[in-house]
DNA sequence: TAGCAATCTTCACTATTCGTTCACAGCGGT
DNA sequence: ACCGCTGTGAACGAATAGTGAAGATTGCTA
């Protein structure tokens, strides 16, 4: 019998804190910058199976699996839908911050990164 | 066994204080702006636990369990009808602030803020 | 104990939010 | 350029919450 690895078999419940960005599964509530972000049963889920999972891709039919507890049907694109409002409530909260990074053909990757720009018009991106 | 979390398996006996909202367990007491706010019991005790755990996200099942010491039948719409009617009182006594915030699907959150517009018309939102 | 007032609960209706699907546009790799 | 994958905006039904009012319960007081 071997220890459980890092994907949410086991959900997480330890907070998740990446720079401005807080997620408490426990509370199914997500904060950036001091105020709560309004996101749905859903999203939230998404985010924190994403968030748990930082750096690594995870394919689309684990994050359906875990989050939806159901088996991606083929065709279905009810992930890219959140994928992206979780961007845009993500952008709004955090213009200066990137989270969520697409891989063709594989999935997503969670990456927190802030790019500030210099009086270049350089961005310069931090990692965390 | 765990210790309890911070959650009101053990009542609250110190005095709550938020801006311009103060409220004393001990007394059954609730205070907006110096004068007393007219609260029944069970509202009076719903706001506390609310209060009580300010910043989280407290369950539907959570909140009925804590303030009515009964399990939250299916379908029960008893809570939506007394957050319905703090809000009002609260309104009524602190119109420039909000105190129940609803997450859907989860319960609710007490997070006192107070909006004061500015000459632009802008919301300026102060978290405490 | 009958009447009254306040409180608690339930109900029906409305409004809002959420989850999902669709169609089409845009991008990426070959 | 082609074809498959992803981004995007909109639309729909379903689920959830907001709301006003009526009925039930409780406790007080005459």
């Amino acid at each position: 019998m071997t220890l459980p690895q890092r994907s949410s078999v086991i959900p997480p419940e330890a907070d998740l804190i990446f720079g401005p960005l807080e997620l408490r599964p426990s509370e199914g509530l997500a904060i950036a910058n001091r105020s709560a972000l309004h996101l749905s049963v859903r999203e939230f889920g998404l985010l924190v199976e994403l968030a748990f999972n930082e750096g690594r891709i995870v394919r689309r039919e684990e994050l359906y699996e875990h989050v939806w507890s159901l088996p991606l049907r083929p065709g279905d694109r009810t992930i890219d839908v959140y994928i992206r409002r979780l961007r845009v409530k993500l952008a709004a909260a955090l213009p200066d911050w990137s989270f969520i990074h697409t891989h063709v053909g594989f999935g997503y990757r969670f990456a927190p990164q802030s790019a500030l720009i210099d009086r270049d018009g350089e961005v310069s991106v931090s990692h965390l």
